[in-house]
DNA sequence: GCTTACACCTGACAAATGTCACGGGCGAGA
DNA sequence: TCTCGCCCGTGACATTTGTCAGGTGTAAGC
């Protein structure tokens, strides 16, 4: 073994991620030289510690992960980014390898591997959840065009048509129409239930 | 120091779970003796293993974190119980104490402190996030009715008023009043914004 | 006994929602 | 060039939803 390998947490939950870092400073050949709590932290961070692996939660105020993914390896080609998220959802691995991301792990798995997946990214492989990349695969990428996945994400908010088009600056007929073929498409009968599955597969990302 | 403390880690992410074990071995006085990932699995293994504390996540499969404490309450009295959940939900604490649970920290807290949570519990002391403590009183117990509460969780799946009465064996008029008096209480102006709030309350556990 | 709160139901009503048919404009690709 | 898909809009329509005013029964409290 010649130098460790240099990480960087990024997870909102302070708990998780000074575990995460009690878990992989187990191991001889790692070392965490960075933690933050934001996305929009993780580039300006990395960019004073030069870690040689990046480890992203998904689920981030300030940015999510992978934006953050893409910003960092814009700003440090040289750095690995794993990204690590708590849900399974097939868009969320997708968007996350667009971005540049070399890992996926969600949280599910067993806590030996986290450390294996660390060293894999390092060497320049791809790990990736078999099993969410089977699903990935079936499920597809998202069907919606963009004014409809930015229909039903201020939808989300749980407000009334007129609500929705004041803010979009658009028509109520206009956003109906989003609605209506947003729902058509993911297979919902209600605009609630659009929006649940959409966020589900994990469509709703910025 | 006499023996150390004995642990139970109760967590449905085996990433978290592990990289909890591996933050808390690092304390001498502190010895994890038993991790589990689902709710109906904590008091057999507590039964089991005889450990001191508890710590148990509020979402978990089978059995919540809340039932599972009461359960675990029930069955061995002398095992301190540490609830250690994600969100921050108001009606969570509440729940949580109400079950016989000891302590409540949530997983944006500093991770050095985790270690003093569970020494502070196992003493016989209540450990309790202030902040979330002064949301807890100002949100108060939860307004709605038992109904209330059952016929929100039935619509969290997006159904029409037709299939939640066929679902709960009521009638649809019935359904909407239960409805309707749901959004008044909670100051929604949606079903779906019923429901958001709600959960966000942490109104809808079993 | 009386009152209060809850569960359950009915019927009716205005408002919101979801769907459809129909336009026009705009950029990408055959 | 022509076609296709997306975006934006209109108007109309049936359905769903949320609200209200009633009614019953039942259990708990004064």
């Amino acid at each position: 073994m010649t130098t460790p390998i240099r990480l960087l947490l990024a997870d909102d939950q302070a708990l998780v991620r000074g575990a995460l870092a009690a878990l992989l400073s187990l191991e001889p050949d790692l070392t965490v030289v960075a933690e933050v709590s934001r996305g929009d932290e993780v580039v300006p961070e990395a960019l004073r510690t030069h870690p040689d692996v990046a480890l992203l939660d998904v689920e981030m105020p300030g940015l999510d992960g992978v934006a953050a993914a893409a910003a960092l390896r814009a700003a440090l080609p040289g750095c690995r980014v794993l990204v690590v998220t708590t849900f399974g959802r097939p868009g969320y691995l997708r968007r996350a390898m667009e971005a540049g991301a070399n890992g996926f792990v969600v949280k599910d798995t067993p806590a030996r591997q986290l450390a294996d997946a660390v060293r894999r990214v390092h060497a320049g492989l791809r790990v990736v959840d078999p099993t969410l990349a089977a699903e990935t695969l079936a499920t597809g990428a998202s069907p919606l065009t963009e004014r409809e996945t930015e229909v039903l994400r201020t939808a989300r908010g749980g407000g009334t048509v007129a609500e929705l088009a004041a803010t979009l600056h658009l028509s109520e007929g206009t956003v109906r129409n989003h609605l209506s073929s947003a729902i058509g498409k993911t297979g919902a009968r209600n605009r609630a239930d659009a929006v649940r599955l959409a966020e589900a597969n994990g469509w709703l990302l910025g």
